[in-house]
DNA sequence: CTGAAAGCGCTAACAA
DNA sequence: TTGTTAGCGCTTTCAG
């Protein structure tokens, strides 16, 4: 049972050479009925395995592809992961994941390690596309779509929703709830375009409104539960009360509702409070939390079919797609008298 | 820059064998610092990677681990997989996942596809232990460890904490809180021993105080939020209203502490609820969840220190680990007055 | 339709 | 200390 059992052994046993064992594997040349029989007979009575090592190192191909997150354990990334696993079985990919804790050097790290496992193609998750690291891969040929908010800029092939306007709408939506002090906390680890597009979302449905920019209300985060905590107990603590919040992620909206409550304000009754992405807590979370419903499972599906048909040489239609997203109305969030 | 740099390129241009350059860069056996110099110059230069295909054919060594996992996606699952994760980068490990929907056949392909990879080992996390899976394990003589809650029975290496005690405890401890109808809301999908030896638990501490049981009180569902929900709901509907509810698993917990709101009874004023595992979200959760902590970083990094043992042929003390859990007292789970 | 042989990129004896 | 050489298990010409 042990798997030392190679293609020597089953050709000897059955007889034939080693190269009709790898025709009727692979079956790539045609085979007579009968000894294709008697080789098929002898792999399964040894059990026997072919080495993908082996295969790989002459083929070229080694049914990897490379999956690069800064978080394996955040529940966007998670959700997106879902999409990108599912379909890269359903190709007859392997998987290889690395995480880089948004550390800009362990994702150039991550890179070279994928490149090395012999991946055949690269699907990045990042919060932030560094023009660096999109030069390198394009330098070593490597096949890579990316998921990110700020990838747009970039002449690379892309699945993203667009910030801009679903920051937007977002805020035009709590605007037309009644709420007028609306707190915007940002989960984007110090990037600047990303943070800036968002913000100029915000902006724009304030300016429309003839609301002027109030920087209290303006928090800079991360995307963790905490991230959301910490900055709307802050906000609080300084006094700032808004009508409602908008964090953009969901984790930090959560963080922030538990804040808000613990300071002894109900949501959504006093302050109402927004999400981003729609990942399965928002869901489960009371009050159910009104977000930007993101399409995370199918911007992974998508994502890794970029990359399969760029391994195959297809043609790409776009290099860009953007999916839509839309608000998902829930009870975080209500009318203020 | 393109990765067909070999070693022979390398050898050619700094004048050396192919030997030599192989010695450098796995420093195995001396060379001049002059020569080594000069080699590592050229690698740098070139920018080449050795090809770990080519060197995994000849050592047998793919520096890959295969971790089966039901859902990746389950928290409980993925918290356990930080463990595992981290630990196999310190030691230089890969790791390849492989989900199997808690599927048997899924499982039994998993373990062949990962073996087929050419893994050295194999950490299995699943909810219950297929014997017919273990036996064939073994007769690959394939390293492996098991995180399983019901895997004691087997003469294989395991991780776990004790689910009789820790369920007997929690109950115990419900009825110290004056609770007397308890409901008991399984996750454990039809498996017989899990729920035999969980419903021991529970019994017992009820036999104690000479309560009997009530089947009216006993659900069996699913690990999801979904899970508790519906059980917790049918339950509710049935006209049946427990004093609390000890759910098996965090998510359903929460679940059925939504099922409860949505009938109209508060948690925990109305009714107590207690859960299992201690996953992120029973922090997030507003009330915060009163739950069995289990210890599931270290649980991964355990197992996964002992696959890695194994294949170095260190000799293990024990085969079985049981890690300590604890009652995690949040908000809950008060007082009966 | 089938077999012999070359070679994928690397490591590990074995000589020198 | 270094180079030569024989494979690792497989696919793929190239002859037959």
């Amino acid at each position: 049972m042990k798997s030392n059992i190679t293609i020597k052994d089953v050709a000897k046993k059955a007889g034939v050479s080693i190269s009709t064992v790898s025709r009727v594997i692979n079956d790539s040349k045609p085979v007579t009925d009968e000894v294709k029989q008697k080789v098929l007979d002898v792999i399964k009575e040894t059990g026997y395995i072919p080495n993908p090592l082996a295969r790989s190192l002459v083929t070229k191909k080694s049914q990897l592809i490379g999956v690069i997150v800064p978080e394996v354990s955040d529940s966007f990334v998670n959700e997106i992961l879902n999409g990108v696993e599912e379909i890269a079985k359903m190709y007859d990919y392997e998987i290889l994941l690395a995480n880089t804790y948004s550390d800009k050097e362990q994702e150039l790290k991550s890179i070279n390690l994928l490149r090395a496992k012999q991946v055949e193609g690269i699907v990045m998750i990042s919060w932030i596309v560094e023009e660096e690291h999109v030069e390198y891969m394009q330098k070593c040929g490597i096949p890579a779509s990316y998921i990110s908010k700020t990838a747009r800029d970039y002449d690379i092939y892309t699945v993203s929703t667009s910030n801009v306007d679903a920051t937007y709408d977002m805020t035009k939506y709590l605007l037309d709830k009644g709420h007028e002090k609306i707190a915007f906390v940002m989960t984007s680890q110090d990037d600047t375009i990303l943070e800036r597009e968002r913000l100029a979302g915000y902006e724009k449905a304030l300016t429309e409104r003839n609301i002027s920019l109030d920087e209290n209300l303006i928090k800079h985060g991360t995307t963790t539960y905490e991230g959301g905590y910490n900055s709307m107990k802050e906000m609080l603590d300084q006094g700032v009360v808004p009508h409602a919040a908008f964090v953009t992620g969901d984790e930090a909206a959560i963080g922030a509702i538990n804040a808000i409550c613990d300071s002894g304000y109900r949501v959504p009754e006093d302050i109402s409070v927004a999400g981003f992405n729609d990942v399965k807590i928002a869901k489960m979370y009371r009050p159910k939390l009104t977000t930007v419903h993101q399409p995370l499972y199918d911007m992974g599906a998508v994502a890794i079919r970029m990359v399969i048909k760029m391994i195959n040489k297809e043609i790409l239609e776009d290099k860009k797609i953007e999916l839509p997203y839309r608000i998902e109305e829930r009870e975080s969030v209500i009318e203020r008298r």
